[in-house]
DNA sequence: CCGAATTTGGAATAAATATTCTATTCCGGC
DNA sequence: GCCGGAATAGAATATTTATTCCAAATTCGG
């Protein structure tokens, strides 16, 4: 590679980078500060883009960009998009060799369980935003809005938010009827026209619930399911369903994207029908 | 390429792979089953890695990788990879802008409350890992371990921990008692010599709790308590509290850090219980 | 326990992509 | 308007990366 004496120390990071473009630029020839201008436009595809596709949108021939990314201090392209590919990347780390190394370490290290358990909530926190379908939500919202009573069903690992948004939608004074199964019974009569269902479950659906909704769906009462991807088993059993994938740690998760998708909910659904 | 005639026709979307990759787990050769898992798994850099990269993580050869593509339908790697890259080269998932796009919507708008509660979760998280005291951590898994029934008392926003920590320590082979109030009945007289009693409860602790709390205490069973600070009016009610800050939105708590402590006590007990 | 069919890992090959090189153009000063 | 140095574009090359193919290993059915 060329001039690789007199070529300055490479940045380390995306906000380095952004100085030193930020620093060169107005001082640079034409060519080259087409380069620049374009590289902070396209910030977002450089991750994954060949220097060809690059520097064609950007109206110059690659080996301009080349020299550019001399100019910043890389040793060619591959060197800078490295920068812009870890930051897209971070994130997920490999859960399962995680949890390899906290079985085989310290065994019964409680804090290092709780890091484990907060991270994975975190990681799902940010899913659900990256996520969302906002169309479904609104929707689920407008049909549990015009409910008469809100039949709340979820079995095994549902069962808590099930049982949260009972507490909740008590509190806001909405009408709830909690599907527990408790002493065998179902209930399934208790279904109303005019009502509605909101049913949480995670695959392996348990037969309850999925007998509940079927119920709910042939006296054609509106289904909402909260469920996790990719729920093509569900497909067609609900009107309106509605994913949120859970990063699991060992065997349990931490429910704190389902959770937070059920309270938004339920808030939107108290605040629609005062309106 | 190989088998050109019989292969089916490429998935167009994200959610179509998604789908394809459910259908075929499950029924696949062990390496390719790898495959499918790590897809999944590590679905966030597939868009910025090589085949080389992505199945040295898999733990497969890159061949191995390459059947799989042809599997669901793709020419090869770079087929499958042109997904992802198109939809890292739109969206950008860039948690902070992409919350902050959900809370300038409507105000009172579904998705705008998600963003609200997802942000409530992510601080409260981060407030646990930061605020965790470890050494009553530590004493009340210890305390637990020892227990020949684990009794799980919360009332009102903190039932749902307590209905998820019973699932949780059921499929850990523990032997837990729910004291969920059910009839009006308190059923204190189950709390027997040997046992401990894990509470959880918030401001304005509900008095169900408090009764079964100074019940287990007078015939001195170990006490943990799971709250949030200050606690002030609590110490000396229990031998061990754990403080655990929500931050809430509105009215509503997320309990995202609250169950995240609780899976790890459960888990650290559970653990310490084999070792 | 044997043979047939499937599955696997790795070496060989093909394709894509980055990078360098050089002839040519452009531009500012005299 | 001509000279010298910087800048440029595209062709040539090197490198990385994807893809195929086949021999060896494994699994499965009888």
């Amino acid at each position: 590679m060329p001039d690789t004496q007199n070529r300055p120390k490479p940045p380390l990071s995306l906000a380095d980078l952004r100085d030193r473009i930020a620093d060169l630029s107005g001082k640079l020839p034409r060519v080259l500060q087409q380069c620049a201008d374009h590289l902070v436009a396209d910030h977002d595809s450089i991750a994954v883009s060949t220097v060809a596709e690059l520097s064609a949108r950007a109206g110059v021939p690659p080996s301009a960009m080349m020299r550019f990314c001399h100019l910043l201090g890389f040793s060619g392209y591959s060197e800078l998009q490295r920068l812009y590919r870890t930051a897209v990347a971070r994130g997920l780390p490999d859960y399962a060799t995680r949890l390899a190394n906290l079985k085989s370490g310290p065994a019964g290290h409680p804090a290092a369980l709780v890091a484990e358990f907060v991270e994975a909530g975190r990681l799902s926190l940010e899913g659900l935003a990256r996520d969302l379908d906002e169309t479904t939500l609104d929707q689920a919202v407008k049909a549990l809005s015009q409910a008469a009573v809100i039949h709340l069903v979820g079995y095994r690992r549902a069962l808590p938010v099930a049982v949260y948004l009972s507490y909740v939608f008590e509190k806001l004074g909405i009408a709830t009827f909690l599907h527990d199964g408790l002493g065998g019974l179902d209930h399934r009569s208790a279904l109303r026209p005019g009502d509605a269902v909101l049913a949480i479950t995670f695959a392996p659906y348990s037969a309850e619930t999925l007998a509940l909704v079927d119920r709910a769906r042939a006296i054609a009462l509106p289904v909402v399911l909260l469920t996790d991807p990719p729920a093509t088993a569900l497909r067609g059993r609900a009107d309106l369903v509605l994913t949120v994938g859970e990063v699991d740690f060992g065997a349990f998760r931490s429910l704190s994207a389902t959770i937070a998708l059920a309270l938004a909910l339920a808030v939107a659904v108290a605040a629609r029908r005062e309106g």
